[in-house]
DNA sequence: ATGATTCAGCACGATAAGAGTGCTAATAGG
DNA sequence: CCTATTAGCACTCTTATCGTGCTGAATCAT
């Protein structure tokens, strides 16, 4: 399955929204909303997320603070977390199929007549370039510009544009 | 799950298995492979494989011929058929996330507060462009050189390479 | 101190998707 | 005919995800 699961879908919106909350507070940058609030924000199962919130603790790409007025904030700048790592915490970083194992673990059971292993990691690289090279701040609500450093879009634009459906 | 399917990678490997021979078919294009065939030449468990094979056919990516010396062989030349074309195939085109669906089906519950639809429609088409820029030639088990015209590696080849782990 | 609110950790049942198999037709060659 | 192959369907088994409940520890307000 080519899709990432709902505990990212989840981690995500509560990422943008503490995104959000940290852009509002220009004085101080640790903003704590509490899993709740967000939960009230959104139609998502609180429950569920304060779970995928605390694997993002524990990830350490955002901060908790316990205790009455605690919650999460965001551990870094929002141009300084990346898709990569969110989706890498909250669900790994697997390989596209059971070949390219890390060879010592359970590796490949086609083993050497495995005619796709090393093309498939090529292609494996470039999904989580694209992913790495995506920030938190893109996914913000607002239509980001396609001119800023974006490698992978710098040659070829029009891969990231509406094309297919 | 930012996974393919086992049944996918049974198909890939039984795409490159029809490759290869029809590559050393000189004379004719029509070289018929049974699915007992590859079964046997590959762990991968026959009943299932003949079950993708099927799939594929359906999506007129392989034509099949029945009867004692029929089988399957690629519909068209290798470096016609995609990795979109094929995944497409045997697992559809899904939305990366429950956002971003086809608004009248069922579409996102977050609906409109959701803030990350539109830029995460943006990272999926670049995932899509990836596969679909990837042909079955370049799955072949000799080492591609990169200097093909590859528009999401055009700009940043190092996207491609064997960087991260 | 005391109570309220919050995060941390664990464990469990419900649901869904995938993996894999079995069987019966229909087709084509020897 | 007899054999080998694909086509189509249905079914079970396994696995992962989804979602929830509960207990404890930390922190703030009163």
């Amino acid at each position: 399955m080519l899709q990432l699961t709902k505990r990212t879908e989840y981690g995500l919106i509560a990422l943008v929204h503490l995104m959000d909350q940290r852009d509002l507070a220009v004085h101080s940058d640790a903003v704590f909303v509490s899993a709740r609030e967000i939960g009230e924000r959104y139609p998502v199962p609180r429950r569920l997320l304060a779970e995928v919130l605390k694997d993002l603790a524990r990830a350490e790409l955002v901060l908790s603070a316990r205790g009455a007025t605690g919650g999460y904030s965001l551990a870094h700048p929002p141009e300084d977390i990346s898709l990569g790592e969110i989706v890498t915490a909250l669900e790994g970083r697997p390989t596209l199929t059971g070949c390219e194992a890390p060879a010592g673990d359970h590796a490949c059971e086609v083993e050497s007549v495995c005619p796709i292993k090393s093309p498939m990691t090529r292609v494996r690289n470039g999904l989580w370039a694209l992913l790495d090279q995506t920030s938190l701040r893109d996914l913000g609500s607002e239509p980001v510009a396609l001119s800023h450093d974006f490698p992978a879009s710098a040659g070829a634009p029009r891969a990231l544009g509406e094309t297919s459906s």
